[in-house]
Order: C-alpha cells, then structure tokens, then sequence
DNA sequence: AACTATTTATAAGA
DNA sequence: TTCTTATAAATAGTT
C-alpha cells in the first residue's frame, strides 16, 4: 500500500529500512491484536531488529509463557510440519492477494520437504533441536 | 476493511469466527514475512486457535530455534517491559490509524506498570517465570 | 471459493 | 520524527 508498490526485498538503504520497519511494525501489532481479540486466540508475536530492542505481542487470552509453553509442547515433527504448512499457505496467499509474484522466490519449494515431514523423515539440522531442551541455553 | 468497519471484540458466531480467523491470518502471516524480508529482521509468530493445530511463521533470516533462544535470552523484568512498550505503541498505533477507539477498551491502562517495570517492581504474578526455567515444563 | 464495496495500511513527500 | 495524501492492499458481507 503506498504510492507505488514496493518490491518485496531487503531494503538495502538502512534509514528508509528504518522507517518502513517502524510504520510496518506498528501495522502489525494491531493487525495481531485484533486478530487474538475478533478470533479469541493465543498469539505471540516477537520481532528481534538488529540494533533494537525486541518487539513482543501477545494475545489478549494469555500470557507469554503459558503460549512459549504451549509452544514448546509442539514436537520437533510438529513443528517443522506447521512451518512448512505455513509456506505453503504463504505461497497461496502470494499468489492470490499480489498482483505481484516477486516474493515468492524467498518462499522457494518445499513440497519435497512437506511430504517428508509427513514421513517423519530428513529432518534439517538446523532445527533438530530436542523438545525438552532448555530454550535459554545458548549454543 | 470490508463493507463495513467491524468492531474489534470477539466475534460470537463460531462460523464467522471460523471465517475471519483464515482471511486475517493469511494477511498477517504475509505481512509478517514481507516485514522479516524487507527489514531483515528476526521473526515469531505463533497462532493457537482452539480447536485447530497451531500455525507458525518465522522470518527468513533465521530458524525457530534461533529466536526463540534469543526470546528466552530477555530476561523476566525486559520481557515485561518489552510487552508494555508494545502496549504503549499499540495504543498510539489504534488512536492513529483507527477512526474508531472501541478497541481501546482492551488495551487499559499500564502507565503505572510501565513505571514500576522501569524501577524493577510489582511484576505481575502470571509472567513470573524465570528466564532459566524450562519452558517445557508443565506448570 | 469468488466477488466487490469499503475500510485500512502505507510509500513518498512535506 | 511526525503529518499528509495518493495509492495499494486487506477484508466484511455477499453470491
């Protein structure tokens, strides 16, 4: 929404990537916020700038923890599944709601990687990380 | 947006609540992965909607795992301000970019919270949970 | 699942 | 940073 339409791409001038950062982070917040209120759900929201303090959002019906909790009773499987199943949701949501189509390069292919998950098979290394781990210990 | 402008409480009827939930969270979930590409920020966000597994989007510059290590890495009495922070620009975002302020009614007054916040006092009981805790631990 | 009238978000400019 | 405004985008009710 703008004067033009934006190519969705990292901003590489850091002050206008600090001002499109500020107006967006603020849409967001709302948009997460009603959305807990209108549908009543747990939501978190956490936005981590470079340089800035964190961002965090939650739902009206509940706290932090009990939603980090609830989150960390998700499996590795599990969750590697919805995150997949989020892509390929993004992925038609890009298709339908853009007139545009440059962003789906970010979303690349994933239907291998979903159908595996469904397997319980190939596992990137990069999320295996066990589910009763201590989330504070830093690696 | 829409024909008409919707109040922002929850919506009684199940159905359209069904509704609303999977038109609003294809918009958010692409608002927040245009916002993590753009900015090249971190990104979290997860939806528990009763009855529905939960969705989960993370921003392309990292993995899950990542930030929510670095979630739990903000300690108790940040956390706290952190969320109260969001509060006071959630509050400013509704005042601007909404004609209407029924919203606000949600959003309360924190105002003293953020002070004691900013002294170190009087967190609130439900989001103490230490930041070494697990958090896969059932409470 | 689509459509479309409207509201809402926001890119650029002041 | 803050406000304004033209325009793009999201979405509420409808089909």
């Amino acid at each position: 929404m703008g004067r033009v339409k934006l190519k969705i791409k990292r901003l590489e001038n850091s002050s206008s990537r600090q001002v499109t950062y500020s107006k967006r982070k603020a849409g967001i917040l709302k948009k997460a916020k009603e959305l807990s209120i209108l549908c009543d759900i747990d939501l978190l929201l956490i936005m981590f700038a470079p340089n800035a303090k964190p961002t965090i959002c939650i739902g009206d019906r509940s706290n932090i923890e009990k939603v980090v909790e609830r989150f960390a009773q998700v499996s590795l499987q599990e969750r590697t599944k919805r995150k997949l199943e989020s892509l390929e949701a993004l992925k038609k949501t890009f298709k339908k709601l853009d007139h545009d189509v440059n962003i789906q390069e970010f979303l690349g292919s994933s239907e291998e990687s979903v159908e595996a998950s469904n397997r319980g098979l190939t596992l990137p290394q990069d999320v295996s990380m066990p589910s009763d781990s201590k989330y504070s210990k830093i690696r």
